[in-house]
DNA sequence: ATAGTGCTTCCAGCTACTGGAAGCTCAAGG
DNA sequence: CCTTGAGCTTCCAGTAGCTGGAAGCACTAT
């Protein structure tokens, strides 16, 4: 399979594909032309990795996940942890992000948005916490 | 007033002032032996800088705050238009983070976690959506 | 034969810094 | 006066995860 068919099977653009064989993600084989040659293992592997990334997983976690999945002996355990140390890290996230929006939500409900220039937003902005 | 001294009072490493320096945020004059001098408007502007940036402003919106903070002519309408595009950008990065939290959490709370190999996680990420 | 699409590699750029090396300047202690 | 250490300078490279573009070969259809 050629990676134009690798890349609407598993929503990746052929440029991150390239790029994932760059870094090691995946190893697909050369056709005589030069082209990659992509196996279903292949196929498996880059959608595993698609939704390991919609999922907000680094690549590093990716190749670590990656390695689990492939690992007929692996422990559950390992994975979790993985998944879990991930979570914790969204929730921090989140965390920043809402306490961004709390703030700022503040300063925009009270500016009055008009012709003139005095401005909340920016008198907090300019002003030392 | 020296790098240093100005790292202290805006909170930014002076690596960071340096950068902002290059890409013409904040433009110091320099004392003869080399060194930047920085004014008190220059500290204002850094202090700026660093609250906007905590807000979660990108640098370039943060060069367009500043360039109102510094217009006295300024219309308020202007600012307000600037913070509530980013506040509804940070609404969208919660919403996905939410999203991904939600599937997560629900894969790791049923994932057992032990010593065996299987695990819904693995199975959920090798599965196309 | 030719046109058009798909594939290849390589290089550069994006965001916002950060680390490190090499070297100059300055203030304090002996 | 000399040395030591901190603070300053510049420059280069690297981080994460791609993405865009150029130049050029391969393949398919007409």
């Amino acid at each position: 399979m050629n990676i134009g068919d690798v890349a609407s099977r598993s929503g990746l653009p052929p440029k991150t594909i390239r790029y994932y064989e760059d870094i090691g993600l995946v190893k697909p084989v050369r056709s005589t032309n030069g082209y990659r040659r992509f196996t279903d293992a292949d196929v498996h592997k880059l959608v595993f990795l698609a939704r390991a990334r919609t999922l907000g997983f680094s690549i590093e976690d990716c190749r670590t996940l990656l390695g689990l999945y492939e690992d007929q002996s692996r422990e559950s355990a390992h994975v979790k942890a993985v998944a879990e140390e991930h979570l914790h890290a969204i929730e921090q996230k989140i965390e920043q992000l809402q306490a961004m929006h709390s703030t700022l939500s503040g300063l925009v409900e009270a500016c009055h948005g008009d012709s003139r220039p005095d401005c909340p937003i920016l008198t907090d902005l300019s002003t030392v916490k």
